[in-house]
DNA sequence: TCATACCCTACCGAAATAATCAACTATCCA
DNA sequence: TGGATAGTTGATTATTTCGGTAGGGTATGA
Protein backbone atom coordinates (compact mmCIF):
# COMPACT_ATOMS: atom_id res chain seq x y z
CA UNK A 1 0.00 0.00 0.00
CA UNK A 2 2.71 2.65 -0.73
CA UNK A 3 2.49 5.85 -2.33
CA UNK A 4 4.74 6.06 -5.25
CA UNK A 5 7.57 8.48 -4.99
CA UNK A 6 5.89 10.46 -7.75
CA UNK A 7 2.85 10.74 -5.85
CA UNK A 8 4.94 11.56 -2.54
CA UNK A 9 6.65 13.96 -4.76
CA UNK A 10 3.24 15.62 -6.55
CA UNK A 11 2.02 16.58 -3.22
CA UNK A 12 5.29 17.96 -1.90
CA UNK A 13 4.97 20.27 -4.76
CA UNK A 14 1.60 21.51 -4.46
CA UNK A 15 1.66 21.56 -0.36
CA UNK A 16 5.04 24.13 -0.90
CA UNK A 17 3.10 26.04 -3.51
CA UNK A 18 0.15 25.98 -1.01
CA UNK A 19 2.68 27.51 1.71
CA UNK A 20 4.01 30.29 -1.02
CA UNK A 21 0.47 31.27 -1.15
CA UNK A 22 0.11 31.72 1.97
CA UNK A 23 2.87 33.50 2.89
CA UNK A 24 2.43 35.84 -0.47
CA UNK A 25 4.71 34.24 -2.72
CA UNK A 26 3.98 34.77 -5.98
CA UNK A 27 6.39 32.27 -7.88
CA UNK A 28 8.06 29.45 -6.77
CA UNK A 29 11.03 27.94 -9.37
CA UNK A 30 11.23 24.24 -9.45
CA UNK A 31 14.50 24.25 -7.60
CA UNK A 32 12.91 25.37 -4.74
CA UNK A 33 10.29 23.04 -4.96
CA UNK A 34 13.00 20.30 -5.15
CA UNK A 35 14.32 21.76 -1.86
CA UNK A 36 17.55 20.90 -0.70
CA UNK A 37 18.57 17.98 -3.22
CA UNK A 38 15.81 15.51 -1.71
CA UNK A 39 13.76 15.82 -4.83
CA UNK A 40 15.53 14.90 -8.04
CA UNK A 41 14.54 17.92 -10.39
CA UNK A 42 14.25 16.75 -13.56
CA UNK A 43 12.27 14.14 -12.34
CA UNK A 44 10.19 16.91 -10.48
CA UNK A 45 9.86 18.68 -13.79
CA UNK A 46 8.17 16.04 -15.60
CA UNK A 47 5.50 15.91 -12.85
CA UNK A 48 4.41 19.40 -12.84
CA UNK A 49 4.05 18.56 -16.54
CA UNK A 50 1.13 16.34 -15.21
CA UNK A 51 -0.24 18.79 -12.27
CA UNK A 52 -0.22 21.44 -14.81
CA UNK A 53 -2.55 19.12 -17.09
CA UNK A 54 -4.49 18.67 -14.74
CA UNK A 55 -4.96 21.74 -14.04
CA UNK A 56 -3.90 22.68 -10.46
CA UNK A 57 -1.03 24.52 -11.27
CA UNK A 58 -0.29 27.02 -13.89
CA UNK A 59 3.61 28.42 -14.92
CA UNK A 60 5.66 31.26 -16.11
CA UNK A 61 8.73 30.98 -18.28
CA UNK A 62 12.15 33.00 -18.37
CA UNK A 63 13.77 34.84 -15.98
CA UNK A 64 12.02 35.07 -13.48
CA UNK A 65 9.54 32.17 -14.31
CA UNK A 66 8.22 29.61 -11.80
CA UNK A 67 5.28 28.26 -10.88
CA UNK A 68 2.31 28.69 -8.41
CA UNK A 69 -1.43 27.24 -7.76
CA UNK A 70 -3.87 27.69 -10.09
CA UNK A 71 -6.78 26.61 -8.21
CA UNK A 72 -7.60 27.30 -4.28
CA UNK A 73 -5.98 25.50 -2.41
CA UNK A 74 -9.63 24.99 -0.38
CA UNK A 75 -11.05 23.65 -4.00
CA UNK A 76 -8.53 20.20 -4.07
CA UNK A 77 -9.02 17.13 -2.08
CA UNK A 78 -6.14 15.05 -1.70
CA UNK A 79 -8.14 12.20 -2.46
CA UNK A 80 -8.40 13.63 -6.33
CA UNK A 81 -4.66 14.14 -6.19
CA UNK A 82 -3.80 10.75 -5.41
CA UNK A 83 -6.21 9.24 -7.73
CA UNK A 84 -5.01 11.13 -10.66
CA UNK A 85 -1.48 10.51 -10.17
CA UNK A 86 -1.62 7.00 -8.53
CA UNK A 87 -4.73 5.81 -10.22
CA UNK A 88 -7.23 3.95 -8.16
CA UNK A 89 -7.37 4.35 -4.34
CA UNK A 90 -8.78 0.51 -4.17
CA UNK A 91 -6.62 -2.44 -3.44
CA UNK A 92 -7.78 -4.86 -4.83
CA UNK A 93 -10.18 -4.37 -8.39
CA UNK A 94 -13.24 -5.60 -7.12
CA UNK A 95 -14.01 -3.23 -4.51
CA UNK A 96 -13.27 0.05 -6.67
CA UNK A 97 -15.44 2.62 -7.42
CA UNK A 98 -13.64 4.15 -9.96
CA UNK A 99 -12.04 1.64 -12.27
CA UNK A 100 -13.62 -1.49 -11.25
CA UNK A 101 -12.03 -4.75 -12.44
CA UNK A 102 -12.57 -8.56 -11.33
CA UNK A 103 -10.10 -9.89 -9.18
CA UNK A 104 -9.77 -13.85 -8.05
CA UNK A 105 -13.25 -13.43 -6.18
CA UNK A 106 -14.98 -17.14 -6.01
CA UNK A 107 -17.92 -15.27 -5.91
CA UNK A 108 -17.98 -11.22 -5.20
CA UNK A 109 -21.54 -11.75 -3.63
CA UNK A 110 -19.91 -13.31 -0.99
CA UNK A 111 -16.46 -12.90 -1.11
CA UNK A 112 -15.35 -11.67 2.73
CA UNK A 113 -11.91 -10.55 1.63
CA UNK A 114 -13.78 -7.86 -0.73
CA UNK A 115 -15.80 -6.52 2.14
CA UNK A 116 -12.61 -6.01 3.77
CA UNK A 117 -11.03 -4.29 1.13
CA UNK A 118 -14.05 -2.08 0.68
CA UNK A 119 -13.51 -1.31 3.99
CA UNK A 120 -9.90 -0.17 3.72
CA UNK A 121 -10.65 1.67 0.40
CA UNK A 122 -13.28 3.90 2.35
CA UNK A 123 -11.04 3.94 4.56
CA UNK A 124 -8.07 5.41 2.52
CA UNK A 125 -11.25 7.23 0.83
CA UNK A 126 -12.82 9.09 3.48
CA UNK A 127 -9.14 10.70 5.03
CA UNK A 128 -8.00 11.91 1.45
CA UNK A 129 -11.38 12.75 0.28
CA UNK A 130 -12.25 14.31 3.71
CA UNK A 131 -9.02 16.85 3.75
CA UNK A 132 -7.93 19.34 1.36
CA UNK A 133 -4.48 20.66 -0.10
CA UNK A 134 -5.32 23.73 2.06
CA UNK A 135 -5.70 21.51 5.18
CA UNK A 136 -2.35 20.52 5.23
CA UNK A 137 -0.64 23.31 3.94
CA UNK A 138 -2.80 25.39 7.05
CA UNK A 139 -1.08 22.35 9.61
CA UNK A 140 1.76 22.24 8.82
CA UNK A 141 2.10 26.34 8.30
CA UNK A 142 0.27 25.88 12.27
CA UNK A 143 3.13 23.47 13.86
CA UNK A 144 5.93 25.97 12.49
CA UNK A 145 4.59 29.38 14.00
CA UNK A 146 4.07 26.98 17.28
CA UNK A 147 7.64 25.85 17.02
CA UNK A 148 9.07 29.58 15.86
CA UNK A 149 10.22 28.54 12.89
CA UNK A 150 10.89 31.08 9.95
CA UNK A 151 8.37 30.46 7.26
CA UNK A 152 9.24 29.37 3.18
CA UNK A 153 9.17 31.69 1.39
CA UNK A 154 8.53 34.23 3.00
CA UNK A 155 11.93 35.51 2.87
CA UNK A 156 12.15 38.89 0.88
CA UNK A 157 15.53 39.82 -0.66
CA UNK A 158 15.04 35.78 -1.91
CA UNK A 159 11.57 36.44 -3.48
CA UNK A 160 12.00 36.26 -6.97
CA UNK A 161 11.09 40.06 -8.19
CA UNK A 162 7.32 41.04 -7.92
CA UNK A 163 5.75 41.04 -11.61
CA UNK A 164 2.52 41.82 -13.15
CA UNK A 165 1.66 38.42 -14.27
CA UNK A 166 -1.40 37.67 -16.44
CA UNK A 167 -4.25 36.47 -13.37
CA UNK A 168 -6.16 33.21 -14.30
CA UNK A 169 -9.84 33.54 -13.26
CA UNK A 170 -9.45 31.02 -10.45
CA UNK A 171 -6.12 33.09 -9.50
CA UNK A 172 -8.13 35.97 -8.68
CA UNK A 173 -11.17 33.75 -6.55
CA UNK A 174 -8.57 33.12 -4.61
CA UNK A 175 -7.04 36.57 -3.81
CA UNK A 176 -10.06 37.95 -3.36
CA UNK A 177 -10.41 35.23 -0.13
CA UNK A 178 -8.90 36.72 3.13
CA UNK A 179 -6.22 34.53 4.09
CA UNK A 180 -7.65 31.14 6.19
CA UNK A 181 -8.07 32.17 9.71
CA UNK A 182 -5.36 29.86 12.21
CA UNK A 183 -8.44 27.89 13.79
CA UNK A 184 -11.16 27.92 11.50
CA UNK A 185 -14.75 26.07 11.98
CA UNK A 186 -13.53 23.59 9.74
CA UNK A 187 -11.04 21.64 11.83
CA UNK A 188 -12.96 22.05 15.51
CA UNK A 189 -11.63 19.72 17.45
CA UNK A 190 -14.65 17.06 17.26
CA UNK A 191 -13.70 16.49 13.73
CA UNK A 192 -10.43 16.14 11.71
CA UNK A 193 -7.84 13.40 11.94
CA UNK A 194 -5.18 15.72 11.50
CA UNK A 195 -6.60 18.05 13.92
CA UNK A 196 -6.62 14.81 16.25
CA UNK A 197 -2.80 14.08 15.36
CA UNK A 198 -1.67 17.68 15.72
CA UNK A 199 -3.36 17.63 19.44
CA UNK A 200 -1.98 14.57 20.25
CA UNK A 201 1.25 13.14 17.84
CA UNK A 202 4.75 13.08 18.72
CA UNK A 203 7.21 11.25 17.21
CA UNK B 1 -2.08 1.73 -2.48
CA UNK B 2 -2.58 -1.29 -3.67
CA UNK B 3 -2.58 -5.28 -2.73
CA UNK B 4 -0.54 -7.20 -4.63
CA UNK B 5 -1.26 -10.56 -5.87
CA UNK B 6 0.31 -12.63 -3.64
CA UNK B 7 -1.29 -10.77 -0.89
CA UNK B 8 -4.49 -11.25 -2.50
CA UNK B 9 -3.93 -14.94 -2.97
CA UNK B 10 -2.29 -15.28 0.48
CA UNK B 11 -5.40 -14.38 2.30
CA UNK B 12 -7.45 -15.83 -0.26
CA UNK B 13 -6.13 -19.49 0.86
CA UNK B 14 -6.14 -18.80 4.74
CA UNK B 15 -9.44 -18.10 4.46
CA UNK B 16 -10.83 -20.54 2.70
CA UNK B 17 -8.76 -22.92 4.74
CA UNK B 18 -10.75 -21.15 7.78
CA UNK B 19 -13.80 -21.78 5.75
CA UNK B 20 -13.10 -25.33 5.83
CA UNK B 21 -12.47 -25.83 9.46
CA UNK B 22 -15.75 -24.03 10.18
CA UNK B 23 -17.11 -27.04 8.17
CA UNK B 24 -15.17 -29.53 9.14
CA UNK B 25 -13.10 -30.27 6.67
CA UNK B 26 -9.40 -31.51 7.90
CA UNK B 27 -7.19 -30.94 4.84
CA UNK B 28 -7.11 -28.93 1.66
CA UNK B 29 -5.27 -29.51 -1.51
CA UNK B 30 -3.60 -26.71 -3.09
CA UNK B 31 -6.05 -27.33 -6.30
CA UNK B 32 -8.89 -26.61 -4.36
CA UNK B 33 -7.61 -23.54 -3.06
CA UNK B 34 -6.45 -22.65 -6.18
CA UNK B 35 -10.41 -22.58 -7.21
CA UNK B 36 -11.30 -22.77 -10.93
CA UNK B 37 -8.01 -21.73 -12.60
CA UNK B 38 -7.87 -18.16 -10.96
CA UNK B 39 -5.31 -18.78 -9.24
CA UNK B 40 -2.15 -19.86 -11.05
CA UNK B 41 -1.08 -23.40 -8.88
CA UNK B 42 3.13 -22.76 -9.19
CA UNK B 43 2.36 -19.26 -8.01
CA UNK B 44 -0.28 -20.21 -4.89
CA UNK B 45 2.13 -23.18 -3.70
CA UNK B 46 5.32 -20.81 -3.77
CA UNK B 47 3.03 -18.61 -1.11
CA UNK B 48 1.87 -21.73 0.51
CA UNK B 49 5.58 -22.01 1.46
CA UNK B 50 5.43 -18.21 3.23
CA UNK B 51 2.84 -19.21 5.02
CA UNK B 52 4.25 -22.38 6.08
CA UNK B 53 7.21 -20.24 6.85
CA UNK B 54 4.84 -17.93 8.71
CA UNK B 55 3.69 -20.93 11.24
CA UNK B 56 0.00 -20.11 10.24
CA UNK B 57 -0.24 -23.44 8.20
CA UNK B 58 0.63 -26.53 8.30
CA UNK B 59 0.69 -29.49 5.15
CA UNK B 60 0.90 -33.06 4.64
CA UNK B 61 2.68 -34.86 2.14
CA UNK B 62 1.31 -37.62 -0.34
CA UNK B 63 -1.67 -39.57 -1.15
CA UNK B 64 -5.05 -37.66 1.21
CA UNK B 65 -1.85 -34.76 1.69
CA UNK B 66 -2.61 -31.11 1.80
CA UNK B 67 -3.03 -27.59 4.15
CA UNK B 68 -4.88 -26.80 6.90
CA UNK B 69 -4.67 -23.84 9.45
CA UNK B 70 -1.90 -24.10 12.06
CA UNK B 71 -3.31 -21.28 14.37
CA UNK B 72 -7.08 -20.44 15.76
CA UNK B 73 -8.51 -18.35 13.37
CA UNK B 74 -9.57 -16.17 15.59
CA UNK B 75 -5.71 -15.42 16.78
CA UNK B 76 -4.66 -14.18 13.52
CA UNK B 77 -5.01 -10.50 12.39
CA UNK B 78 -5.48 -9.84 8.71
CA UNK B 79 -2.73 -6.89 10.13
CA UNK B 80 -0.15 -9.36 10.81
CA UNK B 81 -0.71 -11.24 7.34
CA UNK B 82 -0.39 -8.46 4.75
CA UNK B 83 2.58 -6.99 6.87
CA UNK B 84 4.14 -10.04 6.74
CA UNK B 85 3.21 -10.70 2.84
CA UNK B 86 3.09 -7.03 1.43
CA UNK B 87 5.91 -5.32 4.31
CA UNK B 88 5.03 -2.26 6.29
CA UNK B 89 1.04 -0.97 5.78
CA UNK B 90 2.52 2.89 5.54
CA UNK B 91 2.20 4.33 2.24
CA UNK B 92 5.40 6.23 3.13
CA UNK B 93 8.22 5.43 5.18
CA UNK B 94 8.30 7.97 7.35
CA UNK B 95 4.78 7.25 8.95
CA UNK B 96 5.79 3.40 9.19
CA UNK B 97 5.96 1.94 12.51
CA UNK B 98 7.53 -1.26 11.62
CA UNK B 99 10.44 -0.58 9.20
CA UNK B 100 10.75 3.53 8.98
CA UNK B 101 12.69 5.14 7.04
CA UNK B 102 13.39 9.22 6.10
CA UNK B 103 11.07 10.08 2.78
CA UNK B 104 11.62 13.09 1.16
CA UNK B 105 10.55 15.25 4.23
CA UNK B 106 11.63 18.82 4.11
CA UNK B 107 11.23 18.54 8.10
CA UNK B 108 9.35 15.64 9.88
CA UNK B 109 8.56 17.40 12.89
CA UNK B 110 6.49 19.97 10.85
CA UNK B 111 5.59 18.05 7.73
CA UNK B 112 1.92 18.09 6.82
CA UNK B 113 2.00 15.59 4.49
CA UNK B 114 3.85 13.00 7.16
CA UNK B 115 0.48 13.63 9.21
CA UNK B 116 -1.75 12.89 6.69
CA UNK B 117 -0.36 9.61 5.79
CA UNK B 118 0.55 8.76 9.59
CA UNK B 119 -3.76 9.32 9.50
CA UNK B 120 -4.06 6.87 6.19
CA UNK B 121 -1.25 4.39 7.76
CA UNK B 122 -3.37 4.31 11.42
CA UNK B 123 -6.94 4.28 9.06
CA UNK B 124 -5.54 0.80 7.33
CA UNK B 125 -3.78 -0.90 10.49
CA UNK B 126 -7.02 0.54 13.02
CA UNK B 127 -8.97 -1.67 10.11
CA UNK B 128 -6.93 -3.97 9.66
CA UNK B 129 -5.48 -5.07 12.91
CA UNK B 130 -9.42 -5.22 14.61
CA UNK B 131 -10.56 -7.81 12.11
CA UNK B 132 -9.17 -11.70 12.22
CA UNK B 133 -8.83 -14.10 10.00
CA UNK B 134 -11.72 -15.63 11.63
CA UNK B 135 -14.19 -12.33 11.20
CA UNK B 136 -13.78 -12.66 7.32
CA UNK B 137 -14.43 -16.50 7.17
CA UNK B 138 -17.76 -15.65 9.31
CA UNK B 139 -18.73 -13.04 7.21
CA UNK B 140 -18.25 -14.94 3.81
CA UNK B 141 -20.33 -18.06 5.60
CA UNK B 142 -22.89 -15.79 7.07
CA UNK B 143 -23.65 -14.40 3.53
CA UNK B 144 -23.71 -17.83 1.58
CA UNK B 145 -25.74 -19.05 4.32
CA UNK B 146 -28.10 -16.31 4.30
CA UNK B 147 -28.16 -17.08 0.37
CA UNK B 148 -28.96 -20.62 0.94
CA UNK B 149 -25.89 -21.56 -1.20
CA UNK B 150 -24.00 -24.85 -0.56
CA UNK B 151 -20.84 -24.18 1.71
CA UNK B 152 -17.45 -25.52 0.28
CA UNK B 153 -15.83 -28.00 1.11
CA UNK B 154 -18.83 -29.67 3.01
CA UNK B 155 -19.28 -32.09 0.20
CA UNK B 156 -18.31 -35.34 1.67
CA UNK B 157 -18.23 -38.07 -0.84
CA UNK B 158 -15.28 -34.78 -2.63
CA UNK B 159 -13.51 -34.64 0.75
CA UNK B 160 -9.91 -36.93 1.47
CA UNK B 161 -10.38 -39.52 3.29
CA UNK B 162 -10.57 -38.64 7.00
CA UNK B 163 -7.27 -39.74 8.83
CA UNK B 164 -5.70 -39.73 11.99
CA UNK B 165 -3.49 -36.56 11.41
CA UNK B 166 -1.28 -35.75 14.10
CA UNK B 167 -2.65 -32.96 15.80
CA UNK B 168 -0.35 -29.34 16.79
CA UNK B 169 -1.01 -28.04 20.22
CA UNK B 170 -2.46 -24.71 17.93
CA UNK B 171 -4.37 -27.09 16.14
CA UNK B 172 -5.63 -29.15 19.78
CA UNK B 173 -7.25 -25.73 21.28
CA UNK B 174 -9.08 -24.90 18.42
CA UNK B 175 -10.43 -27.98 17.64
CA UNK B 176 -11.86 -27.75 21.82
CA UNK B 177 -13.83 -24.06 21.03
CA UNK B 178 -17.25 -25.12 19.78
CA UNK B 179 -17.72 -23.35 16.61
CA UNK B 180 -18.41 -19.96 16.93
CA UNK B 181 -21.75 -18.81 16.95
CA UNK B 182 -23.64 -17.13 14.18
CA UNK B 183 -23.78 -13.62 16.18
CA UNK B 184 -20.97 -13.40 17.98
CA UNK B 185 -20.73 -10.21 21.05
CA UNK B 186 -17.21 -9.41 18.68
CA UNK B 187 -19.62 -7.86 15.70
CA UNK B 188 -22.27 -6.58 17.69
CA UNK B 189 -23.92 -4.25 15.63
CA UNK B 190 -22.42 -1.24 17.28
CA UNK B 191 -19.01 -2.22 16.55
CA UNK B 192 -17.03 -3.34 12.99
CA UNK B 193 -16.93 -1.67 9.92
CA UNK B 194 -17.36 -5.29 7.95
CA UNK B 195 -20.40 -5.66 10.31
CA UNK B 196 -22.08 -2.65 8.92
CA UNK B 197 -20.56 -3.61 5.29
CA UNK B 198 -22.30 -6.84 5.54
CA UNK B 199 -25.88 -4.53 7.18
CA UNK B 200 -25.67 -1.68 3.99
CA UNK B 201 -23.51 -3.13 1.61
CA UNK B 202 -24.63 -3.39 -1.98
CA UNK B 203 -22.70 -3.79 -5.11
C1' DT C 1 5.61 -49.98 -7.44
C1' DC C 2 2.76 -46.36 -8.75
C1' DA C 3 -0.17 -42.46 -8.13
C1' DT C 4 -0.83 -38.52 -5.60
C1' DA C 5 0.36 -34.21 -3.71
C1' DC C 6 3.46 -31.34 -1.30
C1' DC C 7 8.42 -29.34 -1.67
C1' DC C 8 12.19 -26.75 -3.64
C1' DT C 9 14.93 -24.13 -6.78
C1' DA C 10 15.55 -21.55 -10.59
C1' DC C 11 14.25 -18.95 -14.48
C1' DC C 12 11.73 -15.61 -17.47
C1' DG C 13 9.43 -11.70 -19.47
C1' DA C 14 7.02 -7.72 -18.84
C1' DA C 15 6.00 -3.75 -16.76
C1' DA C 16 6.60 -0.16 -13.85
C1' DT C 17 9.35 2.86 -11.37
C1' DA C 18 12.55 6.28 -10.66
C1' DA C 19 15.26 8.57 -12.41
C1' DT C 20 18.78 10.97 -16.07
C1' DC C 21 19.96 13.09 -20.52
C1' DA C 22 19.70 16.28 -24.26
C1' DA C 23 17.95 19.81 -26.45
C1' DC C 24 14.48 23.44 -27.24
C1' DT C 25 11.90 27.64 -26.16
C1' DA C 26 10.27 31.69 -23.73
C1' DT C 27 11.30 35.81 -21.00
C1' DC C 28 13.91 39.65 -19.15
C1' DC C 29 17.59 42.89 -18.73
C1' DA C 30 21.94 45.13 -19.84
C1' DT D 1 21.04 41.73 -29.59
C1' DG D 2 23.08 38.55 -26.65
C1' DG D 3 23.34 36.14 -22.57
C1' DA D 4 21.36 34.31 -18.47
C1' DT D 5 17.62 32.21 -16.48
C1' DA D 6 14.13 28.91 -16.07
C1' DG D 7 10.37 26.34 -17.88
C1' DT D 8 9.26 22.60 -21.72
C1' DT D 9 9.58 18.41 -24.20
C1' DG D 10 10.80 13.93 -25.57
C1' DA D 11 13.60 10.18 -25.14
C1' DT D 12 16.55 6.98 -22.83
C1' DT D 13 18.39 4.12 -19.05
C1' DA D 14 18.79 1.01 -15.31
C1' DT D 15 16.88 -1.47 -12.03
C1' DT D 16 13.71 -3.77 -9.53
C1' DT D 17 9.72 -5.96 -8.76
C1' DC D 18 5.99 -8.59 -9.96
C1' DG D 19 3.58 -12.41 -11.53
C1' DG D 20 4.11 -15.95 -12.93
C1' DT D 21 6.16 -20.82 -15.21
C1' DA D 22 9.30 -24.86 -15.55
C1' DG D 23 11.53 -28.80 -13.86
C1' DG D 24 12.51 -31.99 -10.83
C1' DG D 25 12.67 -34.03 -5.96
C1' DT D 26 10.48 -36.22 -1.90
C1' DA D 27 7.03 -38.12 1.19
C1' DT D 28 2.85 -40.95 1.83
C1' DG D 29 -0.59 -44.67 1.18
C1' DA D 30 -2.65 -48.42 -1.23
Amino acid sequence: MKLSKKGEYALRALIELGIAQEVGRELVQVTELAGSKQIPIKFLEQIMVDLRGAGWVESRRGKFGGYRLRVPARSLPIGQIVRAIEGPLAPIGCVSQSAYEPCSCPDEDHCGLRMLMMDVRNAIAGILDRYTLADVVEVTLRKMRRDGLPLPYADSHVAPRPVAVPVSAARRRSAAAPASPIFPARLAPVEGLIKDLFEDYTI
